[in-house]
DNA sequence: ATAAAAGCTAACGTAACGTTACATGCAATA
DNA sequence: TATTGCATGTAACGTTACGTTAGCTTTTAT
């Protein structure tokens, strides 16, 4: 028989969460004494290692106090856990790669944006909520064209859009000549090949009303920056479309 | 300008969450009317992205906070963080390792007693402090071997091991003639091979005070169980040694 | 003007304990 | 036998990121 400080040494767990799971019903003390004071034996060694193993493999402490209960096979609930985890490790994948591609266009362009990076990422995330969008107004086949261009040149697409959205940025705080701006804004208009952009801007006069979702499409300027880009553009005479 | 509602529709983010966010000073209202009624705007959808972006790499809502001040880079951040994830998941290959070697034992030998199952699991993972507390005892050179023929054989092994167990229990509940008990007992103490019980069986001798953890090496018996299986290995006069 | 819809604050609940605060139990010493 | 001091006991609040009421007020529609 250990008192709890004696079997919490024994076994690594805290007096506190000893208590826990006698409160929970997880784990009954062997005895308790008529001062209320508790005793753990040799079988309650067993639970421990048992509670300890579910945990480790993540099992809620209800869950593990009905798997104490069952004592039949555990071999469905260890199945169903797999599945789990392992849904979780492709999420856990999907993640890394999604940072590393963060990283990777960081390299490539160090003065970038972070709002801008992290638009970048949201609009990566939900790609396929965009394309169910576009496809109240556009063609599928179109749609299709776009995204697989769009992800065959993800980085250098990205970086250009950066460098762009970056200078333009700039250009707000501390204007320059008008020559400069244009390059600056023909060079964002150019990230999308022209007969890809023509068939777009033909298909989007198509439908005149269509205003792009500022969720799904998010613009990376705030909104002073915005209002000053399209007198900017309307100014300067340019008349192409501006892309996501 | 969007009202609570609107905003939470466009957004896909519950009302309690929105002003959660404020509360918790991470994303504040446009414009907050005279009666109290909360009013977002376009700019709000930005930070709601990048909210939703750190979110998804799992930053907890203060790290979010403190990233959204920041504002510059956030390189070194985001490289912490990837390195944290794949901490995550290797954490996690383990983990459905583990339960694959379960499934494994389990499949071998559909009979298998839970609480032995769950024993040899939690063995696999505490197999370093095993070794360490051996080292008191044993020259470590026998460790290795012994260890080392313990994971070539694992599976093997741990089939026998709760094969004989499972017999064993069995032989509680209802017991057996004497030949038959006798038989299963060999069998379990003929799991390790002959020579390496005999060094381990010689070292053991050398230290007679020795006495085996019961926490890092968990009987799968019952204190009753154990009782009746001290009086049975007695009264056969079998005189080997029970092996972890 | 009145009713319905939407929004407000405030408070409690969740999981799995950690962390106090303060009251006893129990063993060894004076 | 009384005291000291450590090991326990219970009770309650704190943590994260919200969900879920309850009861009241503002805004909107008729």
């Amino acid at each position: 028989m250990y008192s709890i400080g004696e079997f919490s040494k024994k076994t690594g767990i805290t007096i506190r969460t000893l208590r826990y799971y006698g409160e929970k019903g997880l784990l009954y003390p062997a005895y308790i004494s008529a001062g209320g004071q508790r005793y753990y034996n040799d079988d309650n060694i067993i639970t421990v290692q048992k509670i300890l193993t579910f945990k480790y493999l993540e099992y809620s402490l209800e869950d593990i106090k009905e798997l104490l209960k069952k004592n039949d096979s555990i071999l469905e609930s260890l199945e169903q856990q797999k599945y789990q985890l392992l849904k979780k490790k492709k999420q856990l994948e999907q993640m890394i790669s999604t940072i590393d591609t963060a990283i990777h266009i960081h390299q490539d362009h160090t003065a970038v944006d972070p709002t801008t990076l992290l638009l970048v990422i949201h609009s990566l995330l939900t790609e396929d909520a965009q394309r169910d969008y576009l496809k109240q107004y556009l063609p599928e086949q179109l749609i299709d064209r776009m995204y697989s261009y769009f992800d065959m040149n993800f980085i250098e697409i990205n970086r250009r859009y950066i460098e762009s959205v970056h200078e333009l940025k700039q250009a707000f705080m501390c204007p320059p000549s008008d020559t400069v701006l244009k390059e600056i804004l023909e060079r964002l208009f150019n990230i999308i090949p022209q007969d890809l952009a023509k068939s777009l801007v033909q298909e989007f006069e198509k439908y005149a009303t269509i205003e792009v979702d500022n969720w799904l499409f998010a613009i990376p300027f705030t909104t002073e920056e915005e209002k000053w880009l399209m007198e900017q553009v309307e100014r300067l005479k340019i008349h192409e479309e501006v892309i996501t």
